[in-house]
DNA sequence: CAAATCATGTAACCCGTTACATGATTCT
DNA sequence: AGAATCATGTAACGGGTTACATGATTTG
């Protein structure tokens, strides 16, 4: 029950293989040669991971019968798998997650598709952007306090986060008019599971 | 000689102690209040950093004397330090430093105020840049590939990582704009140390 | 003075990295 | 058939997180 907390990578794990069953290798080439890229795809990482969840009952792995000598373990999700997957997909953005760099609320989004519903997606780009804006005028603040002449390069740099964190804003702006306006036009509009 | 790989901490330490002899505590400051945020403020992190680095000769520490019962170490530069941060600060931008997302590429140009030469700092956005641009052209292959109108999220997510890296793009040209245009009107040219 | 907070550190645990290892399949 | 590559794993190591601990300083 009460969920031990999972890493970022491991609830990547659950998000993939909750959209079809996968073996660790498959994983490796999503990671290897998709936008995913920056969880690692060496099999140091991905195959501890994958019997770290199923060891606590996330995961469940079917062994592959065609080849006798080195199985092929097939990963699923389980009930509780698919549990963890949800809640943590209800998680709202935190100015933690933000900060910290992890990846965690794009990689939510990305997986929230036929798990959460339309409104349930909208609020939570709401909460990416209201975290986005707090988070922003947090950093507008050092543009005035510290902003000095001399160590420009700092100085720069400081732009480059706030300008990254207003793109992402605009963003999420953007997705979720995308949303609406698919959800018009199409008749799948997908309850949750 | 050759130097051990570093981590981004440590490297950011070297950075901030570079900029001014410094104690765990005010690494722990820096990081607990500044835009720095992203690395971790813990001391469980800070402290054992430093003493590696002290300990591989890149870091002094010199013992306050003004409190006996529990000594603050106060760390500075040693030449080697002085050598490996320099040496790390002259590395231009490579495609995995940009995926594995640590912030190195920023960091870097944060700290290169003073240490490099004018013409060395434009180089470097000039790596960032076409690293940048590479990175892209291989995003805006997928858009293609795999962009389907079901899992919209997946795709949207996507467009936020291509927004993200142009927003970074455009930044590398006006920053590097900023440093041309501050350079002229200013008397202090500031060669390297 | 007691309580809270500032300031400094240590220890256990665990995840990810790096390197190694080995079985199957494809290519020449 | 040998070589290269695909596919699947394991082991050692090290760094960061979390939690704990303790000395100094301020505040009620």
């Amino acid at each position: 029950m009460s969920q031990k907390k999972l890493t970022t990578l491991e609830y990547a794990l659950l998000g993939l293989v909750g959209i079809s069953p996968m073996t660790g290798y498959d994983v490796h080439k999503v990671f290897a040669t998709t936008p995913l890229a920056h969880f690692s795809s060496s099999p140091g990482a991905i195959y501890p991971a994958l019997r770290r969840l199923a060891r606590i009952g996330l995961l469940e792995a079917r062994l592959d019968t065609a080849r006798e000598t080195r199985p092929r373990r097939v990963y699923s999700l389980t009930s509780a798998g698919d549990e963890a997957l949800e809640v943590w997909l209800h998680q709202l953005v935190t100015r933690e997650e933000l900060i910290r760099g992890a990846g965690a609320p794009i990689l939510r989004f990305s997986l929230a598709g036929g798990r959460l519903t339309r409104e349930e997606i909208l609020n939570y780009l709401g909460s990416y952007q209201k975290t986005l804006a707090d988070y922003l005028e947090e950093l507008y603040g050092y543009t005035q306090e510290t902003t000095s002449p001399e160590n420009l390069c700092g100085t720069l740099a400081l732009f480059q986060g706030i300008r990254s964190l207003e793109s992402e804003l605009k963003w999420t702006q953007w997705a979720a008019a995308e949303i609406k306006r698919a959800d018009r036009g199409s008749r799948n509009s997908r309850p949750s599971r």
